[in-house]
RNA sequence: GCCCGGGUGGCGGAAUGGCAGACGCAAGGGACUUAAAAUCCCUCGCCCGUAAGGGCGUGCGGGUUCGACUCCCGCCCCGGGCACCA
């Protein structure tokens, strides 16, 4: 054995052995004991840095962890390798995207065995290769079938830098695009949608299920989905004097306030809704109302939807109001979106802040139907719009009821008259699946002149990108010019026909990759049934937070869409979730705090840590650094702590190796034991069941490993040597030896090293986790803390047995509590057995 | 505005309603050494005190309790999500 810890020979040596010994090759024909371990696949951008680090680190740790406990752990890993990047990098260098891919997944795979991560690599996939994206396609013909996928013309999200459209979770708040940071145009454009909308309910209610799911994330989905109840009234256009007839004489609108609807003054479309052209034709406000709507359309989506200054134009037109008959001007407002509801807004500017204001803009009237029981309102005095809680007037027959229960009934009453009901509204739009892009699964439909809209035969897929095309800095899909690629004759008349250009968003890919790796080299079918449903859904899965709404929505709507499709029995993919927070670094440029980025220059690379410290000090400290769940700050002295522990590991075993292999078969024997080994044979057990408990909770890993150096620094306490007895070297024993078990899921490589120097048979995966001996928490004595008045004023030790009475009496005869109750009257003595005597004074 | 998190030493962070600050980092002092590295020992929330000891202390203000970082009520601040969503 080597005096000084030699990580980088251990470390190569057991990343071979494990790979040897196909250690997490999962045989998945059982699934007893199954615990199947997810990481979220990484896309391959070449190297990952230690922020990246922690999301695999934590999953192996919990890994080898579960491994021990017993468990037939199943942890796959792939690559999520199509995208962007790889396209723009290839018009810029001319490097082909499926090289440079192929290139960084070697790269990274090579990292993540650096780092002692171990996977089933058997069950790899890889999305941007035929035998995956197949499937992908498959399923997007199935999802065809039933209607969840199709083609509309739209106002979508478009990005200038990327050169294609984006899907409403790709665009954050700010207007911009989560990729490029581009400001992000509205076009009208026919395109690709999966019918996530129909999945809505469903996607919200089955979060209740979710136990295992951070709260967070939860809540932003439950706010993505956005769901609200209200009704849909529909208000008739009144005809035009002039005679011409309107091709639709229904205004519906949608409300979460009908109870406000003897309020409402006047209506109010988006500049983008249909008809408006028609409606206005010939009439003297036409060149006002269609100049209006021009002007809205230049303007960005941020513009359109930040709060402010509302403009709007009459249009002419009146509605009659279904309730009462009054007859209503009809506007068109910039501040009504056409994406929500109906487009239309009946509006009650005395119970609508936004309508308030833009009454007042334009001096429309405002009307009371909600009156507030506390102080009564009048419509001249008011200053901005009473929105709150109150009782409804002026709204025969519902006055008089307090508004939330006229809300109901109002909306019955509709549906009774047949103008309306209640409906009930969602902000989650389609989810936008095509891309204008080459690096992505070929979207498998042709277009014939005769036949219209034909899905691939499914025997014709995969349908193969073509490898042989040239990128161009337009922007444009290389796939959009490749005659060989876009002419094909049609499946259905044989005919020249036209292949679809676009290609699937690749969180199409990353929807369905869990259910493949049961079946990774499956050429038969996409998903394998009977093994999908022995194994999902997943016990944990792992990953960043970023992807609370994107990938974590669209997999659970695959999930729930595949279980429609008959394919696996369950709804929801992911049993438990753990999001790792980032890793950030104060930059040296500017002393802030920011999330590990090559382009804010605060990357560290685990390259140039492991060369010095060694993989297990890098894992070691991203475990320790803080909870996992929280961000973290990285810190290089803090490096060098886990390595100074790891070193001091090594060298106790080095320096009583020989004591530690002869003591092999001695076992500790509380009935003999003096108390200095009593003392660590029990700090060792409270230990064990400590460190249990911060492993099966919520990956405590920091306190876990706390509580490692600890049981160290009581095993550094203890004199030992050859001399020693055998109730101290059999204690001494079994705590080194079960140190390494306890470190093995966080610092495997010097854990295999030491186990085998300590006598015992690798790899260490295979040993049982330590079992807490409960003989040994057991204590003779125990310190009883002493407070006045809550105030800790002294301590004794009494007899394990010692009864209540006996303590108090014990307590009170303390004399630190003698000079702090002297000449006061004791008026109570809590006593909690094993902990403390508290003594209420006055 | 609505919905989630969070606020504890110089720092990262610990604490089933029961000793606040485990563990680590940094800092200071000492030992070993020709020296350095490494290692080992000691100190380390703030204030008063040589010390023993005492007072204060978990964002702020109340409350419940023998006892509150922890539970309840009302605020403040930070982070995140949603938001002209009708």
């Amino acid at each position: 054995m080597k005096e000084k810890y030699p990580f980088g020979e251990i470390e190569a040596k057991w990343q071979d052995y494990w790979e040897e010994q196909g250690l997490f090759h999962t045989d998945a024909t059982s699934a007893e004991d199954k615990y199947y371990c997810l990481m979220m696949f990484p896309y391959p951008s070449g190297t990952l840095h230690v922020g990246h680090g922690r999301n695999y680190i934590i999953g192996d740790a919990v890994a080898r962890y579960k491994k021990m406990r017993g468990l037939r752990v199943l942890t796959p890993m792939g690559w999520d390798a199509f995208g962007l990047p790889a396209e723009n990098a290839a018009i810029k260098s001319g490097t082909h995207p499926r090289e440079s891919t192929l290139q960084n997944i070697a790269l990274m795979k090579a990292q993540l065995r650096s780092w002692g991560c171990c996977y089933d690599w058997e069950r790899e996939v890889t999305s941007c290769l035929p035998d995956y994206y197949k499937w992908t396609q498959w399923l997007f013909l199935k999802f065809y079938e039933r209607g969840l996928a199709y083609k509309k013309e739209a106002a979508v999200n478009w990005d200038p830098v990327d050169q294609t459209v984006l899907a409403n979770e790709q665009v954050l708040p700010d207007g911009t695009a989560d990729r490029s940071g581009a400001v992000v145009e509205k076009k009208m454009l026919s395109q690709w949608f999966f019918k996530i909308t129909d999945y809505a309910q469903r996607l919200l209610d089955d979060l209740e299920q979710l136990d295992g799911w951070p709260e967070r994330v939860k809540s932003m989905q439950e706010n993505w989905i956005g769901r609200s109840e209200g009704a849909r009234l529909n208000f008739t256009l009144v005809p035009r004097e002039d005679g011409v007839a309107d091709t639709s004489d229904v205004v519906p609108c949608f409300t979460t306030r009908v109870d406000t609807i003897y309020g409402c003054t006047y209506m109010v479309l988006a500049p983008e809704y249909p008809g408006i052209a028609e409606m206005v034709q010939g009439l003297p406000e036409e060149k006002s109302v269609m100049d209006f709507v021009q002007q809205a359309g230049r303007l960005s989506s941020i513009e359109r939807t930040t709060e402010g200054d509302k403009n709007g134009v009459f249009t002419g037109r009146y509605v009659v109001n279904p309730y009462n008959g009054e007859q209503i001007p009809l506007w068109v407002g910039d501040y009504v979106l056409l994406e929500y509801g109906t487009g239309a807004v009946m509006a009650v500017p005395a119970h609508d802040t936004r309508d308030w204001a833009f009454a007042k803009k334009y001096k429309l009237p405002i009307r009371l139907s909600i009156q507030n029981p506390d102080q009564t309102l009048n419509v001249d005095e008011m200053e901005d719009a009473y929105v709150d809680d109150g009782i409804v007037v002026d709204s025969p027959p519902f006055s008089g009821m307090p508004n939330r229960e006229a809300i109901p009934k109002m909306a019955a009453y509709a549906e009774e008259k047949g103008f309306g009901g209640p409906v009930i509204q969602y902000r989650l739009r389609d989810w936008l699946i095509s891309r204008q892009r080459y690096w992505g699964a070929p979207i498998p439909i042709i277009y014939c002149d005769d036949c219209g809209m034909v899905p691939v035969p499914e025997s014709d897929l995969p349908v193969l990108l073509p490898e042989d095309v040239e990128f161009k800095p337009s922007g444009e899909s290389p796939l959009k010019s490749c005659a060989a690629f876009t002419q094909v004759d049609c499946p259905q008349c044989g005919k020249p026909a036209r292949r679809e250009s676009d290609t699937m968003d690749t969180f199409v890919d990353s929807s369905w990759y869990f259910f493949r790796y049961l079946s990774a080299r499956d050429d038969t079918k996409a998903i394998d049934t009977e093994l999908c449903d022995n194994w999902l859904p997943v016990d944990q899965y792992i990953g960043g937070i970023e992807h609370a709404i994107l990938h974590l929505m669209y997999a659970r709507f695959f999930t729930k869409a595949i279980h429609d499709l008959g394919l696996i029995h369950f709804e929801e993919p992911f049993k438990q979730l753990f999001t790792q927070g980032m890793i950030t670094k104060r930059s040296e440029k500017d002393g802030q705090l920011y999330k590990m980025s090559k382009s804010k220059g605060n990357v560290v690379s685990p390259e140039e840590l492991i060369r010095e410290y060694g993989a297990d000090t890098v894992r070691l400290y991203t475990l320790f650094i803080g909870p996992p769940e929280k961000e973290a700050e990285w810190n290089d002295a803090g490096v060098e702590g886990a390595f100074r522990f790891l070193r001091r590991l090594w060298r106790r075993v080095y320096e009583h190796r020989d004591l530690l292999r002869d003591a092999k078969t001695l076992q500790p024997d509380l009935q003999h034991m003096q108390q200095p080994e009593r003392d660590l044979y029990r700090k060792l057990h409270e230990s064990i069941r400590r460190i249990t408990r911060d492993l099966e909770g919520d990956f405590h890993f920091n306190t876990a490993i706390a509580q490692i150096m600890e049981l160290m620094n009581a095993a550094d306490d203890i004199k030992v040597n050859n001399n020693s007895s055998d109730q101290v070297r059999a204690v001494f024993r079994e705590t080194m030896e079960t140190i390494v078990v306890l470190i093995s899921p966080f610092a495997p490589h010097i854990a295999e090293e030491l186990w085998q120097e300590l006598g015992r048979a690798p790899s260490i995966l295979q040993t049982e986790w330590p079992r807490v001996n409960e003989a040994a928490l057991h204590r003779a004595q125990m310190e009883i803390v002493l407070q006045v008045n809550g105030k800790l004023r002294g301590r004794i030790m009494v007899g394990a047995e010692a009864d209540q009475a006996a303590i108090e009496q014990e307590a009170l005869a303390d004399p630190q509590v003698q000079k702090w109750i002297e000449g006061k009257t004791v008026r109570k003595v809590i006593v909690v057995p094993g902990r403390l005597v508290n003594i209420a004074v006055s």
